[in-house]
DNA sequence: AGGAGTCTGTTTCCCAGCGAACAGAAAAAG
DNA sequence: CTTTTTCTGTTCGCTGGGAAACAGACTCCT
């Protein structure tokens, strides 16, 4: 799917695009948009959830970190997805932390609320676990990037994901923070970053960076972008062809 | 939970035991017993999935490929669980290559049948997922394993997984196999492997390694083991007391 | 305007582990 | 028993990138 695509549904979340007249309905009052900034909390690993979220233009990532202190993403989530999912099966305690990576506008609904929708099958239902599994490609896919592939790499990857998720080709972000996404130090992804400006495929200024050259970036990403990408996809074409079916349009 | 209390469930698998008696007697005729070895293919990624299984004492993983060959596990499965839950949304493509990794005993149920089972909301559903969200966690967690710790560390938690999840104290696999499985090569493993041999903590012989002091393994494995460990601990206690309340035994 | 705080560019040292290569030992095949 | 195959142990050079440190640049605050 070509960002073109993509873009058009930037102003709303997928998965709240795809819900049944009624079943917004309900939801309605415990519904509301927030505009979030990196300094936003989501969830904090092992604490109670209260919201459950759907971005818009904002970017949201899993974290896992070590005692150590030492963080790594893995996992993003933009308007294609949400966080909370735990929530559908009764848990209230968040398995991971979840940070806001790129400021924007999100969607969010009570969880009390939220929960309701999952007392008995439906639409929405499915959708949400069809993303989860999706979700699960993605976080096997960050595996053996992790394991195998160059600071470049996986900063190519993550550059690219985030490109996929944001309005516009700038990524509000510090080199410390994108360091911090894919696990590395500040120093080697300065290097690399100053390469690719180099290169002109991006533009670097004080805590932003501009995708200038985004095919030229696609070319030089590890096969992890594609391979997620194609599972996002997937995903969306999937239902939309099996909602379709559904409804005969 | 000790390997003791585990061994419990060792003679059936978790998931299985769960089961309500009528769910098992509808299952019944398409459940079969087999033994699997490693040379045995249960799904091949993009394929299409002919049986889901639960193993019993047998070992599985979830095998990432890169273009290039290289190789990582990206996730254990034993008596505490199963592989093949996409049936449960109607995917009949396995996303992932599954392995045998450590020979022994599976129950294995013909796709379309088990399907059928998640025509309602059920037990077995709920728990299915709840499985699955634990499994998200052990794929983050190896994640971040893969990104920070060492080849020591790393086959320390594999052996420690690996341990829990077969019968007995010895683990029939090559150190070809078991590099391959944390993505490093077997120089490495076989220096690190005979560090541990020195140190009294496993035996080596041809194509098998012993553990001898499981104790003093958990002592040196990285946190990964023990966040892992928690999260199946937690998904296995969780249920039991959920259940408890629900039959008021 | 000036100073504090934050972000970026770069350098130096160092090492875990990859890549490659080979020899010996155990098992399997004949 | 001999040959072949499959494992295992070890060695060595090389490199990506971690750890630490610092200077310059930008921003924001007062």
């Amino acid at each position: 799917m070509s960002k073109a695509r993509r873009l058009h549904y930037l102003n709303k979340n997928f998965i709240l695009a795809q819900l049944p007249p009624d079943e917004i309905e309900s939801l309605q009052p415990a519904m509301q948009m927030a505009r979030m900034t990196p300094e936003d909390l989501i969830f904090r690993a092992n604490e109670r959830v209260e919201y459950v979220y759907f971005p818009i233009t904002a970017m949201l990532s899993w974290i896992a970190t070590t005692s150590e202190g030492e963080r790594v993403e893995v996992g993003v989530v933009g308007w294609e997805g949400m966080v909370g999912v735990p929530e559908m099966l009764g848990y209230s305690i968040a398995p991971f932390t979840v940070e806001v990576e790129l400021p924007g506008d999100v969607v969010r609904i009570r969880a009390e609320v939220f929960r309701r929708t999952f007392e008995r099958v439906s639409l929405i239902q499915n959708l949400l676990f069809r993303y989860y599994f999706t979700a699960h490609t993605q976080l096997a896919q960050s595996c053996v990037c992790n394991r195998f592939h160059t600071v470049e790499e996986r900063m190519n990857r993550w550059l690219l994901m985030a490109h996929d998720r944001c309005d516009g080709d700038e990524l509000a972000l510090t080199q410390e923070i994108l360091a911090g996404m894919i696990g590395a130090r500040r120093p080697a992804v300065s290097i690399v970053l100053g390469n690719l400006q180099k290169a002109g495929l991006i533009r670097i200024e004080r805590g932003r960076i501009t995708i200038l050259q985004r095919e030229k970036m696609e070319e030089s990403a590890c096969e992890c972008y594609r391979v997620i990408r194609e599972a996002f996809d997937h995903f969306i074409e999937d239902y939309q062809s099996s909602v379709n079916g559904f409804h005969g349009a």
